[in-house]
DNA sequence: TGGGGTTAT
DNA sequence: ATAACCC
C-alpha cells in the first residue's frame, strides 16, 4: 500500500486546524458551490476482461484455463491466463493459436449473457448514486460528488481511520490531509473500494476503478494498474499522467480520423497538441472539436457524467464472407429480426422507428456502411408486445422494402454484413380515459413528433405498467 | 477486425 | 443518412 496510506492518515484527527475548535472537522464550512462543475470526484470502472469473465462464471472450469471469447475469425478478448502466454485482444485466432495452442476458445458472437451481466452492473453502481454513465458494455462513470458531500458531513472527527486512501495513488503522491480536493478524492477512492467489493461479492467480477475530478482523468486513471486494481489521481499529477502517453492516439475522445488530421499537421504528441496554435487547429478541425481536444491534452475535460438510462437503440447484426442473393439477405434478416423482437419484448419500450444497414464488399479500405430506416406502421406497433405473433412477416417486409432501397437486386452484389436496428423507443402508451396522462399524452400511433405536441416523454412521467 | 453502442452534423 | 467517437 501507499505512504499516502500508512503515515498521513494515522495523523487524524491531529488534521483539525488551529481556528477550528469543538469537534467538527475543519472543511465543514469549505463550500462548494452548488451546481458548481469544478471540483468533482468521478469514478470510472472498468471491468477485467469481461467477456471471458462471464464466460468463466458460466463455466468455471474454464477459470484455470487460458481463455479466449471468439467472434467469427478474432479473440475479440482473453483472460490473463492467455495473456500471460501471449495472446492479445482483437488478434486473429490463427495467430493465437499459433502463439497459444492450448488455447480454449468459446464463442461471443451471441452477446445476450454480456448484456444481461452488463446491465447488473450499471444497477449495482446506479444503487451507489443514480448517476451512472454507460460505456460500452464493460465501463461506467459514475459522479461521486454528492455522495461524497454526504459522507464529509457525517465525518466525526473520533474516527482516525475514516480519512485512509482505498488502493494506489498515482506517481505515490502524498495526500495533504489539509486540501480539501485530496480529502474528497480519497473518500472517492474508498466508495470506489466499496464497489468494486459489492461487484465481486454480488456478481463474481473483478475490474479496475480510477478516480479523478473528471472522466477523462477518471478514465486514464483506471488504466494505470490492471488487473483487479484501482487508482486515485490527485490534481498534482494530472500533468504527469497525461504526459505519460505516447501518443494523442491514445486519448480518449481522438479516435482514427482525428489523430490522421492531427498527424498531418505534424501533432504527434499530447505535449503537441497543448502547444499547437488553436487558431489554426479550428480551422483545420472545426472549432468544436479543436477545442474540445486541445481541453483534453492539457487534461480538461467538462462533460459531464450522464446517465444512460435504457438503451436508446437496440440492434443485431451478422458478418460473412457473402450475401449476393436477395433470399439469402432475407433469410439473414429474419434471424437478426426474431432475436430483436425478443429483446423488445422484454424491454417493455416500443421501438417506433426501424433501420436496415448494410456493409458492401469493396476490395479494401473505405470500411463505410449504409443504411435506410423508416417508422414503423403503427398497427405493427401495437401488436409489438403482446407475444410478437404475426410482427414477423410484416416488419419482414417492411425491412425488405429497405432492402431493396438500397440494393439494386437486379444487379449483381455482395454484401458482407447486415444489421437491423430498433430505435426511437418509447414508453407504452398506458393513459386511461379521465387520467391527466389522457388529456397529456400526444397519440403515439400518429405523427407524435411533430411540431406543437412534441413534449417530451421525459418530462411527461408517464407510468409503466 | 466483431458485435455492439452513443452523439453530432 | 452519415460520420465521428467509445468499448
Amino acid at each position: 500500500m501507499k505512504r499516502a496510506e500508512a503515515g498521513e492518515a494515522g495523523s487524524w484527527p491531529g488534521a483539525l486546524g488551529p481556528e477550528e475548535p469543538g469537534g467538527l472537522p475543519w472543511f465543514h464550512d469549505q463550500v462548494v458551490p452548488a451546481g458548481s462543475s469544478s471540483s468533482r470526484v468521478i469514478v470510472h470502472v472498468d471491468l477485467d476482461c469481461f467477456y471471458a469473465q462471464v464466460e468463466m462464471i458460466s463455466n468455471p472450469e474454464l477459470k484455470s484455463k487460458p481463455l479466449g471469447v471468439q467472434q467469427k475469425y478474432l479473440v475479440v478478448t482473453c483472460n490473463y491466463e492467455a495473456r500471460k502466454l501471449g495472446v492479445k485482444k482483437l488478434m486473429n485466432v490463427r495467430d493465437a493459436k499459433e502463439k497459444c495452442p492450448q488455447l480454449v476458445l468459446v464463442n461471443g458472437e451471441d452477446l445476450t449473457r454480456y448484456r444481461e451481466m452488463s446491465y447488473k452492473v450499471t444497477e449495482l453502481l446506479e444503487e451507489f448514486s443514480p448517476v451512472v454513465e454507460r460505456l460500452g458494455f464493460d465501463e461506467n462513470f459514475v459522479d461521486l460528488t454528492e455522495m461524497v458531500e454526504k459522507r464529509l458531513e457525517q465525518l466525526q472527527s473520533d474516527e482516525p481511520s475514516a480519512l485512509t486512501v482505498s488502493g494506489h495513488v498515482y506517481g505515490n503522491q502524498p495526500i495533504n490531509l489539509h486540501d480539501i480536493l485530496h480529502i474528497r478524492l480519497l473518500i472517492g477512492s474508498q466508495i470506489a473500494a466499496e464497489m468494486r467489493e459489492a461487484m465481486y461479492n454480488q456478481l463474481g467480477l473483478t475490474g479496475c476503478a480510477g478516480v479523478a475530478s473528471n472522466k477523462l482523468l477518471a478514465k486514464l486513471a483506471s488504466g494505470i494498474f490492471k488487473p483487479n486494481q484501482q487508482t486515485l489521481l490527485l490534481p498534482e499529477s494530472s500533468q504527469d499522467l497525461i504526459h505519460s502517453l505516447n501518443h494523442i492516439k491514445e486519448m480518449p475522445g481522438i479516435g482514427y480520423k482525428t489523430t490522421k488530421r492531427l498527424e498531418a499537421l505534424g501533432i504527434s504528441s499530447v505535449r503537441d497538441l497543448q502547444t499547437f496554435s488553436s487558431k489554426i487547429l479550428e480551422k483545420e478541425l472545426g472549432i468544436s472539436v479543436a477545442q474540445r481536444i486541445q481541453k483534453l491534452s492539457f487534461g480538461e475535460d467538462n462533460s459531464p457524467v450522464t446517465p444512460s438510462g435504457p438503451p436508446q437503440s437496440f440492434s443485431e447484426e451478422d458478418s460473412f464472407k457473402k450475401c449476393s442473393s436477395e433470399v439469402e439477405a432475407k433469410n439473414k434478416i429474419e434471424e437478426l429480426l426474431a432475436s430483436l423482437l425478443n429483446r423488445v419484448c422484454q424491454d417493455g419500450r416500443k421501438p417506433h422507428t426501424i433501420r436496415l444497414i448494410i456493409r458492401r464488399y469493396s476490395s479494401e479500405k473505405h470500411y463505410s456502411r449504409e443504411s435506410r430506416q423508416c417508422p414503423i406502421p403503427s398497427h405493427i406497433i401495437q401488436k409489438l408486445g403482446i407475444g410478437n405473433y404475426d410482427v414477423m412477416t410484416p416488419m419482414v417486409d417492411v425491412l425488405m422494402k429497405l432492402f431493396r432501397n438500397m440494393v439494386n437486386v437486379k444487379m449483381p452484389f455482395h454484401l458482407t454484413l447486415l444489421s437491423v436496428c430498433f430505435c426511437n423507443l418509447k414508453a407504452l402508451n398506458t393513459a386511461k380515459k379521465g387520467t391527466i396522462d389522457y388529456y397529456l399524452t400526444p397519440s403515439l400511433s400518429t405523427t407524435s413528433r411533430s411540431g406543437k405536441h412534441s413534449f417530451k416523454m421525459k418530462d411527461t412521467h408517464m407510468e409503466d405498467f
